[in-house]
DNA sequence: ATTTGGTCAAACCATTTGGATAAACCATTT
DNA sequence: AAATGGTTTATCCAAATGGTTTGACCAAAT
């Protein structure tokens, strides 16, 4: 009798949309159902509660994101390859956010906390070191609360020169 | 027959509160109410809306922080100086979660993210430029999603050497 | 063919939520 | 003292919300 489990991806999936395009805070149920084309009861019956499948979302979301990252490597010209990853910001601004959402519920919630460190230890590896990940991090939420002041590539790495500088 | 207004000052008080205990999905008229000692009919009267409420507190909050930060511009060594502000991000856990949550929200509320670019503007400046801004926000994520790995000054100063010799 | 175990949706329910109303309160003015 | 206008509260309300129940449905096993 293997074999139903069509509702449960689809919830998933809407789940991650809703997330996406309106937040944990003004998801509901039914718009989760609504956006998976299923019952808004299904939820219960397949993760037990709202909070739960959307922490799952929420999880999977986050492991898109570092797998994102990893792809990104820097390679070649270093301007380049800052640049790439500025760049990325742009077709990926509601899985960052999603992101940020993420460390907020991370506060109250243990499980996402942990899928986060992961995803946090992968980007650093992928990265080469805590500091790149942060130069990165920070650069991206400079650049979603203010895009036109967020810096270039170039200005990047003429600002690590000057930090570096001061040492 | 001016003065009046005992409510309202508590009111954002109270909502401050709120959001840094509990975050604003879960901060309901109720919860901000009790906690500034007011009958929640109150909010409605002085602020229109919950959500205007609550938006004047995060913005409030947001100042506070950046304010904070002003003050404390590295001096002395550069290592020392890092990590006094990594030290002091637990001592404001909350107000730096409450700037989170902001970031998040202002991707729905242009004048909660007219606030934080303003507070961006004022960090960058207090800190020398985007990236040292970038790296400090960067950092204070990495150490929200997992302490025990986040870098010392020191280790950031020697990632920040590394990167920089890459150029 | 019938039973069985798992999947799903329609209807239902108790609670919570944000907001509205109307009356009470109080300092000031007349 | 009476009236005034801003402030605050107690009470009420409709809507929304998360969750549960009930019964239908279906494939596989008997």
């Amino acid at each position: 009798m293997l074999r139903g489990m069509g509702n449960r991806e689809d919830l998933l999936a809407g789940a991650k949309r809703c997330l996406i395009e309106r937040g944990w805070a003004h998801t509901t149920v039914r718009d989760i159902a609504s956006a998976a084309g299923v019952s808004h009861a299904a939820i219960g019956y397949h993760f037990g509660s709202k909070d739960a499948l959307l922490t799952q979302a929420l999880v999977e979301a986050v492991d898109e994101l570092s797998q994102e990252l990893a792809s990104r490597t820097p390679s070649g010209k270093p301007e380049d390859g800052w640049q790439a990853l500025i760049d990325s910001f742009t077709s990926h601004r509601a899985l960052w956010v999603a992101q940020l959402e993420a460390v907020v519920q991370a506060e109250r919630s243990p499980e996402v906390r942990e899928h986060l460190a992961k995803g946090q230890r992968e980007g650093r590896e992928g990265l080469g070191g805590s500091v790149p990940l942060a130069l990165l991090t920070g650069l991206m939420l400079q650049w979603l609360v203010d895009p036109d002041q967020a810096p270039s590539g170039a200005e990047v790495i003429a600002g690590l020169r000057a930090l570096a500088a001061e040492l």
